[in-house]
This record gives structure tokens, sequence and C-alpha cells, in this order.
RNA sequence: GCGCCCUUAGCUCAGUUGGAUAGAGCAACAGCCUUCUAAGCUGUUGGCCGCUGGUUCGAGUCCAGCAGGGCGCGCCA
């Protein structure tokens, strides 16, 4: 269901402008706008119509924005006056402002839903962290910004899938293996000392973490002595490789999925890429595009203007991402004969087009960046569209100087850390208080901090401020006068002052936040419009600071008190819908 | 060296996809409030939108070049 005073506002300019051009060309009409007045001097809102139209009409642009004014009056608009260098500013009838409140209370957070997404099954891949650890706050933010996206889509009529891609083939799980392994023989009680050990891991010892040593615990009660070699040292890979490495990678995706729960995402789907690769998927895949003509054996030049030291030409299996778009093409094999990532990774993306992703978005650090064109020409020879969204490093702050994050230090903040410090509601709404592909600083003391510079404290303080309002007016006239039912109801004429005009606009604009904000996939646009929202509360709120007759509750006055209580309903209700695509609870007072 | 992202008020950032006189918060300054609608309010100051050119009715927004910051750069995921 959508519902959008400014798409009906732009029907209407539509109209009027086919009265007066009858033949006004598709193209032209497609990029007239009807945008909410930046001032209020301006009105309500705003078209371009006439600018746009104007050369087609080969007019004068202001001269049709006065036909165009003259014309539009009638339905919501009150008065339309042409402006500027061919604006039509449009006034609404207040009644067009307050019958949008009654419809907020009528459909409660399902306002602002609407269908630019047809129902698109989307598949929207994020974190897809290695299970090599716990999180940590690198992770967080894509995870924060892949979860409201996905949120924002499905309020925009998508068919949205939450998905995880799991890494647990390759080299990183076989270090984690060796790791594991370690922490087990060191159970048992070995003489090796871990330098000893470490000489004798393929690559080195990595993930050297104390949280490894309850999966080294565990293996020893579950296998005793099996698994390590005489002696309690080094087995031969082939006695234990394959059971450690199965075993510490689903504890591990456990100790993530915890994560994943603290901080409230969860997926619909968890895509293994072992599996996928023992399936045979990857064969099959790459089969697929040879068949197209898209594989060949190749030789590749080196990086132009800087050739690494070890540079030598080789012939390997190359896909031909150029055609797609890509500056190279791209290797599927490596030297061993085995697949590289990007060829599981094809396999993958394929996988999610067969299992009916008509749309992918995969949301990345920046520096997979670079990973981009040959990914999208990858689904583009699949016959599938993919979008990456790129999120940027988060420096974490506290109290302004940065917080060293250092794996070898053993300093790095986990996720939980995080959480524990600052609460998952605060880390969230933070998360999405920058454009993704911006780098953010998060300042922990911020965070926390309950002042208006913190946005997250401002929004929820303006929802609590609502809930004490409608707790209150319970008191004073009792549940049933103060349900949203009954308030849906109430005569709304009174409210007629600038600030509560004001709420009301803010409020009759949130389905186009929405859609907008779900067109460009950038679901921090919600938080900003909550911060505005709240800002327009909390002025209405001081009003009655100065005048106790702007108040919301005014005991001799039942019928502008109960006008009021809908406008505050009204706005729990639109900060409730927001906060949910943030996946933010809303709070019922501040403690 | 090449590619991608970024550069907006002293600071942190928005900027409705090319529209009107570029906006918030913080800081600074000036007042107000001493309150229970707690965790302030109102106002003022502050701008070469990194720089230079281009596209057009119109550019913070699009294009080219330059400068600075970040990320990446054949068998790491």
């Amino acid at each position: 269901m959508t519902h959008d005073i400014f798409a009906e506002l732009r029907a209407a300019v539509l109209a009027a402008l086919g009265r007066i051009l009858p033949d006004l060309p598709e193209a032209v009409a497609a990029r007239v706008e009807v945008t909410p007045a930046r001032e209020e001097a301006h009105g309500d809102a705003a078209t371009n119509a006439a600018m746009v139209a104007a050369k087609a009409a080969r007019r004068n642009p202001r001269e049709l924005a006065a036909l165009l004014a003259a014309a539009l009056p009638g339905g919501m608009i009150a008065h339309a006056e042409p402006a500027g260098p061919g604006f039509v500013n449009l006034r609404l009838h207040e009644a067009a402002l307050r019958a949008e409140v009654k419809h907020v209370l009528e459909v409660g957070t399902g306002y602002g839903d609407c269908d630019i997404g047809g129902g698109l099954p989307t598949n929207v891949e994020y974190v897809s962290a290695n299970p090599t650890g716990p999180m940590h706050v690198g992770h967080c933010r894509g995870a924060v910004v892949g979860d409201a996206l996905a949120n924002l889509l499905a309020k925009a009529g998508f068919a949205v899938t939450k998905e995880y891609y799991v890494n647990d083939a390759g080299a990183q799980v076989d270090a984690l293996a060796w790791a594991a392994y370690w922490r087990y023989l060191e159970a048992l009680g070995t003489t090796l000392s871990e330098d000893e050990f470490a000489a004798r891991v393929p690559g080195g010892l990595q993930y050297r973490g104390e949280y490894l040593t309850a999966v080294g615990g565990t293996l020893k009660d579950r296998f005793g002595d099996t698994l390590a070699g005489p002696g309690l040292t080094v087995a031969p890979a082939e006695r234990w490789f394959a059971a450690v490495r199965m075993f510490a990678v689903s504890r591990m995706l456990d100790a993530i999925r915890d994560d994943l729960a603290a901080l409230g995402v969860r997926f619909d789907t968890f895509a293994s890429e072992r599996s996928l690769v023992e399936s045979g998927a990857v064969d099959a895949t790459i089969g697929r595009l040879e068949a197209d003509g898209l594989i060949y054996q190749g030789v590749l030049e080196p990086p132009r203007g800087r050739t690494p030291e070890d540079w030598e030409p080789r012939a390997q299996t190359l896909f031909r991402a150029t055609r797609f778009g890509d500056d190279v093409d791209r290797p599927l094999r490596k030297s061993d004969g085995s697949n590289t990532y990007f060829a599981n990774d094809i396999a993958y993306h394929a996988d999610k087009l067969r299992r009916g992703a008509a749309l992918m978005i995969d949301v990345w650090g920046a520096d997979h960046g670079g990973y981009v064109p040959r990914m999208q020409a990858a689904v583009a020879a699949l016959g599938g569209r993919l979008e990456v969204v790129l999120c940027q490093i988060v420096h974490v702050l506290q109290d302004g100087q940065p917080v060293r994050m250092s794996k070898r230090a053993g300093t790095f903040i986990t996720l939980r850390d995080l959480l524990d410090e600052v609460g998952r509601d605060a880390v969230r709404f933070t998360m999405l208080t920058r454009k993704a592909d911006a780098q953010m600083e998060f300042d922990i003391a911020l965070a926390v901090a309950q002042t208006r510079d913190n946005p997250a404290f401002y929004v929820q303080y303006a929802h609590a401020r609502c809930r004490s309002v409608l707790r209150a007016a319970v008191e004073m006239l009792g549940a049933g006068a103060v349900a949203e039912g009954a308030l849906a109801a109430v005569a709304l004429d009174t409210l007629a002052d600038p600030a509560e005009l004001a709420l009301m606009r803010r409020l009759a604009s949130w389905p186009r936040t929405v859609a907008a904000a779900a067109v460009a996939r950038e679901p921090h646009r919600i938080a900003f419009f909550l911060y505005d929202l709240a800002a327009d509360f909390h002025m209405l709120w001081n009003r009655g600071k100065d005048d106790a007759a702007l108040r919301f509750l005014v005991a001799d006055r039942p019928a502008e008190t109960l006008a009021r209580l809908a406008l505050v309903a009204a706005t729990a209700i639109v900060i409730r819908s927001g906060l949910a695509v943030m996946g933010v609870d809303p709070v019922e007072e501040m403690r």
C-alpha cells in the first residue's frame, strides 16, 4: 500500500500541466518533481514543472509557472504561486495535513510503506566475516548498515532475504584449524613451545588470541589425546585436520551468531562456501562460463606502473571480465590447481541467482572496493544484477582519543566490548548517522551522552516524551479515549500552531523519505529524518514551557487536548516506524 | 605509477539525485530559565562547498585536470 502526499501532489501537477500542454513528452513529465518546501515562506511544497517543461513548450518558465499556478488550486492545494526562476510554490489546506495525522493513526507503523520494490526477490548479503574469531568493531558497521538496508528495502516493497556467506573453505579456516590444534596440545600439556609449534605450521601460526583456549579444552574433553602425536607433539594432518577444522569453524560460527544476536541481527540464511565447493557447484559454474566462451588460458600484463618484485609472466585460467566492464581479466585458478576465492564467489552468486535473487546487494568493507568491478562482471555474465554497498572504516574514539586496535597487541575491540560499553541501540543508531561510504568516527563518550548532540539519545528522548504524555493522558481521560483507534476519529481542526503545522509537515514527508532512501540504498537517511522529526517535536514541547496553553494536556480544553494527543501519538508511531528500520527498540521512558 | 572512494562553518556532519538566499549539532558570543513537560530555552556570529576550467536557463551536486586524505593493485579471503 502506497500513500505519499507528495506523489499525489505530483500527479495533480502533471494533470494540470497536461491541460496546459496536451502533448507533453513523456521524458519531460518524468523529470517533474514535487518536493517539500525548504522555507516556511515558500509554502508546503514546490514543483519544478514549469522549468522542466519550458523548453518543450517553447515558453518562458516564469510565464508557464504563472499558468500552472492558476490551474493548480483544488483538492489538497489551497494556493499556488509562481516564484523564483519558475518554481510553483504550493500551499496546502491545513486540513490535508491534519488528514495525514489521522491516516498515520489508522495504519500505524505501516505508514511509509510503499511498493517501489514491486515484490522483487532481493538478496542482501552482509557481515560475512570469516568464521575465525569473534566479531570486532570492523564488522559492526557492515552488519548494521546491511541489516537496516534490508529492513528499508522490505518496507519499500522488496521481497528481502538477509544472508550471511560463511567463508568456511580456504586458507583462513585452515589457519584456524592449526591455531585450534595448538590450543588443544596446550590443553593436553604439551612440552612444545608456541614457537616450536609455529615453526611446523604452513604459513605460520595465526589467530593467537585467547579466545581459542576454550576450543582447545573442549577438543581435549571430546577426543582425549587421540588427535595428538607421540609425546603430545604434532600428529600427521590426516589424523586430525578435518575434524579440528570442522569443530573450530562451528564453534566460531556459534560465537558469531551470539554476537549477531547481541547486536540484534538475525539472518534468514547462512550460505556455506565449503558446501558449494563440495557439491561441485564451483566447477559447474566455471563450466557454464566456459561453454559461453568466457574462460581461457592466458597471461596477464603486470599491473600498470608498478611491477611486483617477483613478477613473472604465467599462464592462468582467466575469466573475461573485460567483456563486462572490468579493467583486466581475472584468474580463477591458482598455480596449484585449486580455485581462487573469486571462482568460489562466482559460484556463490550463481547459487543466489539460482535460488531466485533477481537483485543481489552485497555490503562490503571499503578494502574490497577493488573487487567490485570483477564481481559485477561475473554476475552480469551469469545474467544477474549485483549492487555493492561499501562501508568505510570506523575509527573508535574514547573522549576524543583514538582507541588503538591492533590484533597483535591484543587490544582490538570486540563487538561485544563495544556493545557492553555503549548498548545495542546506541551502537546501531550511531552507526547509521553517517553515509556508509564516508569514514566515520565513533566516539564512545558521545554515543552514551544524554545530550542533544547525541542523535540516538535525542530521538529516543522524543519518543519517550510522546509516551510520557500519552501515559499522563490515560490518567486524565482514560485508556479508551487515548487509544490510537479513538484518536484517529477526533477532530483535528485546532491543530494550527506553526510548530504543530511544522511537525505535521514532517510526518507527511516520511513516506517520500522512505522511498528515496530505498532507491538510493541509503539507510542513514532514516536516522537524519528521525533527528529532524525529534527536533520538531522537542520544539513543540518547549513551547509549552513558555506558555502553558500550548501544552499537550490542558484540563479545561478537552477538544484541543485530544487533537494534540492525536498528533503526539502519530509522532510516536512514525518514530517507531523509523527505529524499526534501523533495528533500534524505542524506549517508553528515559532512565 | 594505475584505479576506486572522500574533501561543505573553528570541530563533527547533512544537503531531498541539477533548483530559490548552502543547512543542523557542537564550540564561540549575547540574553533568558532555577523549572518537574528533569537531563535547558531563545537569539547572534561564523562559508572561495579543496583549486582551476567546462557543460546550461541554473552546479556543493554532472564532466575534465590538479592538490590533499583513505582503500586497493596477478594465484589473500
